[in-house]
DNA sequence: TATGAATGAGCGTTCATTCAT
DNA sequence: TATGAATGAACGCTCATTCAT
């Protein structure tokens, strides 16, 4: 009996979801309306309201499901060998976390929150990245004189610091990835000199 | 004439600044509103315009001045000559850029700007952070094998990352430098390996 | 100068008022939308807030308009020598406070403010009210072993009782000027023993 | 078979309503959400509507149940002499019924209904309550020249008056039994003069 | 009877920004 | 430059009530 109810939960939530990834394909993240999508799932605002805390959390929802897919993705990668070939493997994840300004701010926002007990969507993936990093880092020819965990945070900063970079400077794709991969060629290699 | 004007003018804007740094030291950056700004300085709310583009513009010019004190401070210390020293030196400097997670999204969001033609208040005290911090790296017995510029653009990333995680984590004042200590101890020492 | 901007206010604030009045002709007053007000006089929402604390600020500014040009009239009539007429006097106000639930319960609920600091137009026309009929009792052939005033403050508990049993009994409209003299023959008359 | 099941409703309004008591004990009246109201009775929100028509049927109920009480205290009571006497009988009552404006409200709201045929529990105590002061009045020192039945009503709206008036004055506790004895003393004494 | 997700209309609010004077 | 009324688009929220199961 609390199944069915559950199922009836669930549908509606999907239907939101749904409306508002088709209103975020057609318009981006920052121009999405809470009106717009109650308005296009077909329920009533109040509804909206009892799924989710605030527009925020929709939006942690939305985009944590995309980053999700993401790593959905770099979990099937080989471990990458050098610098370029994680880059590489990072750059999609990157790419959408700077699709807009608006989405790297809330991913900022939320990217620490993985401490912390209330974890939300994008908070998990955080999780997950820093899992899969570490992976990566512990059985590889990286740089094994600090731990895989220390490595892979230093990881995450560099990228958001290429991300951050990324929306002052001369917007050319290059410059974010080549940035990242010169900051990961001094935090990842073993020492040449 | 035209100098009795410009000091008419920049009378008026210190009035403004002036009432903005008591309210803000009353009631924090985030709840500064405009109209209270003017009330304060006895100006119409349109007069506020005419001298800062917008409400983002003067927090540019708050936040910006004092992290220039700041890096006075930081400017008389002699060069670190460890990590330890490293950290309690821009300590101060993390401690008020992360007084307020508004603050701090703020200094973020014109952290890059530096590269940018169009440099504020604050974009440029990262210049200068940069040049202090590239200047200690320089002739110091840290790391050598990468460029001090490089080195200097690592200690703001791992900044970064332990002012961000300072916002999400149990709050407890240690682990913010505590961490960025660590971080820096892997980045900047010269690699035993 | 400060004239001339105080006048396009006061030319809002008349818009809105005007729109409003429209309104409740057509719909009354419970039904009087703030949406429907602000786009049928032709300005913002916010102006509305500006102008008005609430929705029930102007619904206070509306009716006690409307109450204001009741007592004008009344004002004009000579005292009444007897129940009858001091009943007919007030019946038109009466009927319209009576005219919908919704507005007899605003009327009530401003009722006795008149004794209080901040004062809105209902409340002040309570105080009109209070004083008009004092004056007629004072110089009258009612009963005069009270003072005018507290005669006055009784008329008005009878005519609130009456106004409150019209809307509970069977809502003929004799019943309730009908109680009311009823009321007001024991009330004002010289006592008989 | 029949007996059981109105057992159980008994039960489960009976849980309602002792739910309904606990949370107005805390928060007051006008606090009370039927929300909180079937989460501490531990029924679903439908189960609320199928024992009360709506949530003002439950507001009935409680106070109706509240004022029965005090009309229980006050036929124990002796019928007073004098007017200092009556208004200390009634005084609780008044006290009850202005504890909150939104109490003041709906008893005022339901206050009429006795004439109608759908007579609801708080209706029913006004009922009660002219029964035992016409009873008063009837065998009395008090003015005669009127029906015992219209001098009740008369203490009914001056009682209102004073209550109504409470809200609005300054809030000293004497004012309102104060100006009920200066009304009731004018209303219900023989004539002196 | 019981369930509880869904309803839904509308109010209040916010506040940086603009523009006519 | 200065003025300050007006803008305006959303958001958040409320919460009694309904209805399909």
């Amino acid at each position: 009996m609390k199944r069915a109810v559950q199922k009836r939960t669930l549908e509606t939530r999907a239907r939101l979801v749904a409306a508002a990834e088709t209103l975020v394909a057609d318009k981006g993240y920052e121009a999405l309306r809470v009106e717009e999508v109650v308005l296009k799932a077909g329920v009533a605002k109040g509804t909206f309201f009892a799924h989710f805390r605030d527009k925020e959390a929709l939006m942690d929802q939305l985009i944590g499901a995309r980053i999700d897919g993401f790593l959905d993705e770099i979990e099937t990668l080989p471990p990458p060998r050098d610098v370029a070939a994680l880059v590489a493997a990072i750059e999609p994840l990157m790419r959408f976390m700077t699709c807009e300004r608006y989405v790297f701010d809330i991913v900022l926002r939320h990217s620490g929150a993985a401490l912390t007990e209330e974890i939300g969507p994008i908070a998990s993936t955080f999780g997950r990245y820093d899992q899969v990093v570490s992976g990566w880092l512990a059985g590889s020819s990286f740089r094994r004189d600090v731990s895989p965990g220390l490595l892979a945070e230093g990881v995450q900063a560099f990228s958001v610091q290429a991300m951050a970079l990324h929306f002052c400077a001369l917007h050319s794709d290059r410059n974010m990835t080549h940035r990242l991969a010169e900051y990961l060629e001094a935090w990842l290699m073993p020492k040449t000199t």
